[in-house]
DNA sequence: TCAATCACG
DNA sequence: ACGTACGTGATTGAT
């Protein structure tokens, strides 16, 4: 079998990757994605090829002929973004610590270098596979060339193949024709001003009739259409100058170099450094253990103790020092423990495990934590709180949580990540350890991967947890960590150990209440329809409507018709089927995620425990999961009908108490607007007197409307605010939503003030920050895409805001955390939806936990204006609410 | 696994 | 000339 080559042209691969990928970054803010689109490139490349030989080429910055035959050539380009010119070396560095061979030789162009490269390969009996993002290397194809042409969007990449057959079928013209057909269309000389072109169509009919340029000038005369042919007489020279420009060279001196180019050994360590601080992590998994043996290592060597007292005795040794501490939990049992203390080249770790449970090492663990005045250090504390006294949270750091509030912009948290951010290990995953195994069962089937895993855990926490506290230190974010994420997360823990109580008949009595009338609606849309197409699906709901049916108001999104919400609801008043469908959207919605979709949570004791997720947003908010409980259904009447479900205790009351614009208060304050906050003393509603004064329409002449478009510009405010997005949300004109903003900063001119500083602020420093000095990053203020950066501007003004009422919450949930115990109470934290708490409390405590919620929510923070919430008792959440 | 949709603050 | 409100999570259909 003959051998086979791939030559990549590296520049226009990397561009084509540049602009498909969506924008990354590594935590040091260097731009990864085109480096990431092209590995990914190359490693399908190589996996789908496994070709012999491997050959990237390159452009250098130097003339080439082409500048000497036409001193504009490619003159008026764009310049290259900033974000992709960096990353050029580094994957220049890349490939050479890859030993992949890399050819450029100033004066040449990469096309130049692979065209000669291509064809003297094919002449010495080789496969060859030319992979570039440009067209014109069609006309290299050849009966042992393959052209490939790769397209990645959104990361995601497929190859367009050309033989010179499939240029014939695409084009109707062969490889060598190819270029003399774009030469004709002017393709080459896009930079000349003023230059009548002719159409791909004219241009192939042409070449298919005649065959090349020079034939078609002979034939001058033969040609039609007057226009064509003047256009062409008028233009010979520069058809031959685009052909000159556009014609490959296969003659360059250059060769290929075997020995050099074979195409394997691309995983050294040297390739594993660069990768691992660009945090390719799912690239990393590639290299084989010898390779990353040689990276940093965690030291080998675990003491396992042969009984739990004499771990015990060690924890406890080390318990008024720092030591770093990994619980094996499992269905609130307690299977073993790794314990990690020392520094440097000291570090030990040290293993238990008590899988009988007669060791005592659960409540040995409780009473030394509760007595420890040491710091222990741990990943995901949350989790193991069945184990650890939550007396004094202050004595703990959550190396996950630390790391989150370094940066909260990261995908994931876990001892993995932070092990190679802070640390520089690869640490195995626990798929890599004990696969899929539960922890117990690894016990007894893969007990040293199990011990491994929790090790590791217990270092990374130690050793990573240290450098992330010290970061935290000079970010001046101590405080955030220690009095209110760590206390918080033992609030979370028994939250989510609490749940809540949901009345499971209710709630399948309320999902067939839907299921019969989608069953109507459905059959009553098919018929309409006139057919039983799936109206689940918008690739055919939008075929439907705007093809069978033909409702104008047609395309919006990159895959077809949009059929959301607010397109359909334009369409709604002319179209009584739209409407059929809206209703029938909702009622699913309400079924599948709500009423169907909850009954599967619901445990034994009759409760839904969500979980509360402390290391997700962007700006300091909390989020719920599996289930999802801050997102149930409020807005229309019969999705909050759902809230009757949510059930306190026997003999207990819901207490709900909720912030009153809590973001807009925020906003008074921070800003200092003299005005705004004026409003906020001078009446009770707030939407109403900022219409009256934006207005200029006495208190009591604001008509619903003025109040309304109030309300949407105040909440405009606080997303950072645009004509566009009011506009829509208010559905008039731009210029009338540009006319509000405007009079409205007029009313309250601070405000503006305050939001630009916001901006220049966060552009200056790279992050915004809070009240209380939660600090979120903004790459996009720096991009050179005006979307990204217009969108980082919007961010800078809402983060401070949307996360200092987060920090409000939190120390407010804490206060009242603080409060029950101290009163006594058994009143319970049950919900957290971002402005909202429900206490589940005894009837003969709810006056007490009012009082009490109204004074740890007001004081929570000391503002210009007054903190006031709603509070609301009742039997379920709906009354209470 | 992703895109579209829609539920909440 | 672009295409846009900020922050989440679950479900569905299509790939």
């Amino acid at each position: 079998m003959s051998e086979k080559l791939v030559l990549i042209d590296g520049h226009s691969i990397v561009h084509r990757a540049f602009y498909g990928m969506p924008d990354l970054s590594n935590s040091e803010g260097i731009h990864t994605n085109a480096i990431l689109g092209f590995l990914n490139i190359l490693f399908k490349l190589l996996d789908e090829e496994k070709p012999d030989y491997l050959v990237v080429t390159f452009d250098e910055h130097a003339p080439t002929f082409r500048h000497e035959i036409f001193a504009e050539y490619k003159g008026t380009r764009k310049p290259m973004p900033e974000e992709l010119r960096q990353q050029i070396p580094i994957l220049r560095e890349l490939l050479n610590a890859m030993k992949v061979t890399t050819v450029s030789v100033p004066g040449l162009e990469a096309d130049d270098l692979m065209g000669t490269l291509a064809k003297k390969a094919q002449a010495d009996g080789m496969e060859v596979s030319l992979v570039s993002g440009d067209r014109d290397l069609l006309q290299i194809s050849d009966e042992h060339i393959l052209i490939r042409i790769p397209k990645t969007n959104f990361g995601k990449t497929t190859i367009e193949d050309y033989k010179p057959a499939d240029v014939m079928a695409a084009f109707q013209v062969t490889p060598k024709q190819f270029i003399e057909l774009k030469a004709l269309m002017g393709d080459t000389a896009d930079n000349i001003p003023g230059v009548p072109k002719i159409g791909q169509k004219t241009a192939t009919e042409l070449m298919v009739t005649y065959g090349s340029i020079d034939a078609i000038y002979e034939n001058l005369d033969n040609i039609s259409k007057k226009s064509v042919r003047e256009t062409l007489a008028a233009n010979k020279d520069l058809a031959d100058l685009s052909l000159k420009l556009a014609t490959i060279k296969i003659d360059c001196p250059v060769e290929l170099d075997k020995e050099a180019s074979k195409a394997e050994g691309y995983f050294t360590p040297e390739a594993y450094e660069i990768m691992k601080k660009l945090e390719f992590k799912k690239l990393l998994d590639r290299f084989s253990t010898d390779v990353t043996a040689t990276a940093a290592k965690i030291p080998e060597k675990i003491e396992v103790c042969d009984s739990v007292a004499d771990f015990l005795g060690k924890l406890s040794k080390v318990s008024n020092e720092e030591f770093g501490l990994q619980l094996i939990c499992e269905n609130e049992a307690l299977l073993g423990a790794a314990l990690c203390v020392g520094e440097g080249d000291e570090v030990r770790r040290i293993y238990v495990v008590d899988y009988m449970r007669i060791g005592g090492l659960d409540a040995g663990i409780k009473e030394i934590t509760a007595n420890m005045s040491g710091r222990l250090y741990t990943c995901d504390i949350k989790k193991q709180y069945d184990f650890i006294d939550a007396n004094d949270t202050g004595k703990y750091f959550d190396t996950l949580i630390g790391a989150y509030l370094v940066n909260p912009l990261k995908s994931d948290y876990d001892a993995e990540s932070i092990g190679l951010e802070y640390l520089g290990l690869t640490v195995p995953t626990q798929k890599v350890r004990i696969g899929k195994l539960l922890y117990s069962e690894a016990l007894m089937s893969d007990a040293d991967g199990l011990m491994n895993f929790f090790c590791d855990q217990a270092y990374v926490a130690l050793v990573g947890g240290k450098m992330v506290a010290q970061k935290l230190a000079e970010l001046g974010s101590e405080a955030i960590m220690k009095d209110i994420e760590m206390p918080l997360s033992a609030i979370l823990y028994d939250m989510e150990k609490e749940g809540v109580r949901v009345d499971k008949e209710g709630l399948v009595e309320f999902g067939k209440m839907l299921a019969g009338r989608i069953e109507e609606l459905e059959k009553k849309i098919h018929e309409e329809a006139g057919d039983d197409f799936n109206i689940n699906s918008p690739k055919q709901l939008g075929e439907i409507l705007f093809e069978k049916m033909q409702i104008p108001g047609g395309k919006k999104t990159k895959t077809g018709y949009s059929t959301a919400a607010d397109v359909l609801e334009k369409l709604a008043p002319d179209y009584p089927f739209v409407n059929d469908i809206l209703e029938y959207r909702a009622l699913t919605k309400l079924k599948c995620t709500y009423a169907d979709g909850l009954v599967d949570y619901i445990a034994a004791d009759g409760r839904i425990h969500t979980s509360f997720n402390q290391t997700i947003t962007a700006t300091g908010r909390i989020s719920s999961t599996e289930p999802n409980l801050q997102n149930i259904p409020i807005r229309t009447e019969l999705g909050r009908e759902l809230r009757k479900v949510f059930l306190p205790k026997e003999g207990c009351v819901f207490v709900d108490a909720d912030y009153s614009q809590v973001e807009l208060r925020i906003l008074a304050s921070m800003s200092g607007d003299a005005g705004l906050i004026e409003s906020y003393s001078m009446a009770q509603d707030i939407h109403r007197i900022t219409a009256s004064k934006v207005f200029g329409v006495p208190f009591e002449e604001v008509t619903d409307e003025l109040r309304r478009n109030a309300k949407a510009v105040n909440f405009g405010i606080v997303y950072g605010i645009s004509s566009f997005g009011l506009s829509q949300d208010l559905l008039i004109g731009r210029k009338e939503a540009q006319e509000y903003i405007e009079q409205y900063f007029k009313t309250y001119p601070d405000i503006k003030a305050f939001l630009d500083k916001m901006v220049s602020d966060a552009k200056e420093k790279g992050y915004s920050t809070t009240l209380f000095g939660r600090r979120r990053p903004i790459p996009e203020l720096a991009s050179s895409n005006f979307m990204q950066r217009q969108f980082g501007e919007r961010v800078a003004m809402n983060a401070p805001i949307q996360g200092t009422a987060a920090d409000i919450m939190k120390i407010a949930m804490i206060n009242t955390y603080r409060m029950f115990k101290e009163e006594g109470l058994k009143s319970k934290m049950i919900l957290q939806v971002h402005d909202e708490l429900v206490i589940e409390t005894l009837e003969e405590e709810k006056d007490k936990v009012c009082q009490l919620l109204e004074t740890a929510m007001t004081t929570a923070a000391d503002l210009a204006v007054k903190l006031e919430i709603g509070l609301g008792v009742g039997n379920n959440w709906y009354e209470a609410h």
